[in-house]
DNA sequence: TCAATACTTAAGCGCGGGCTTGACTGATTC
DNA sequence: GAATCAGTCAAGCCCGCGCTTAAGTATTGA
């Protein structure tokens, strides 16, 4: 639980991408196979796959063969993960920023240099 | 308010950075100048710049100079675009699966082939 | 069995990211 | 006013990313 710094690594550099956002939001809809994600994309396919291996080996997504056509889902567990990390940084900062307002608004204390009108 | 794509692209690419999110956990704990920033970090501090010019662009830090010292601190505002973003999907993709797991809950309507124990 | 389908593998290319060193500017201290 | 400190600018290096084309492998339907 403590190399978790590697997960998060790979799925925001996952995501950071504007082709596999647009991959992870085809799948919110439902499954899909390789050729069909491919389609509405202006790249080979190969390069759709690459994509694909990179949402993969992030945890994002799971796929599995049957006969010819691979089918890929999507795991929604690893995203937990960031939106966690994520919410938890937020909070803090907020509630710093907060109480550094509530300083600023109690006047008499430790006056800031310049007048706040 | 629709170009978000860009913004949640920057954002995410500048979290993506082992050494930024460093500078994002420091910089939680209030704000701080760029040799601050640099002393624990392995490497030299025009690298350090660079990467504070990454997250300033991206918009999750501001910074102020004052005399010879640039004071950096968080803007957590986007942050929360970038939670948001992952929290609107993930639920969707969560309750997809819940929906899932009720069909497969019920047999009779679409027998799964393979029994559940 | 032959052809079409659905990928898969491999090689290569251009560009940008992360880092370095070296030289420089401007503010502060002695 | 010289030395130091905090940061900036510029050039260059290396490597990985995103993409391509070309060729190969299974699977499937006629």
């Amino acid at each position: 639980m403590l190399n978790q710094a590697a997960d998060i690594d790979q799925v925001l550099a996952a995501l950071a991408d504007p082709t596999r956002r647009a991959i992870v939001e085809r799948l919110g809809s439902g499954p899909a196979s390789v050729t069909t994600l491919a389609a509405p994309l202006p790249m080979s396919l190969p390069a759709v796959v690459q994509h694909l291996q990179v949402l993969e080996r992030s945890g994002l997504v799971v796929s599995e063969k049957h006969g010819r056509i691979r089918t890929c889902r999507l795991d929604p567990t690893r995203l937990e993960t960031v939106e966690q990390w994520i919410a938890d940084r937020r909070s803090t900062w907020e509630r710093r920023l907060d109480r550094l307002g509530e300083v600023l608004d109690k006047p008499g204390q430790q006056p800031p240099k310049a007048g706040m009108k």
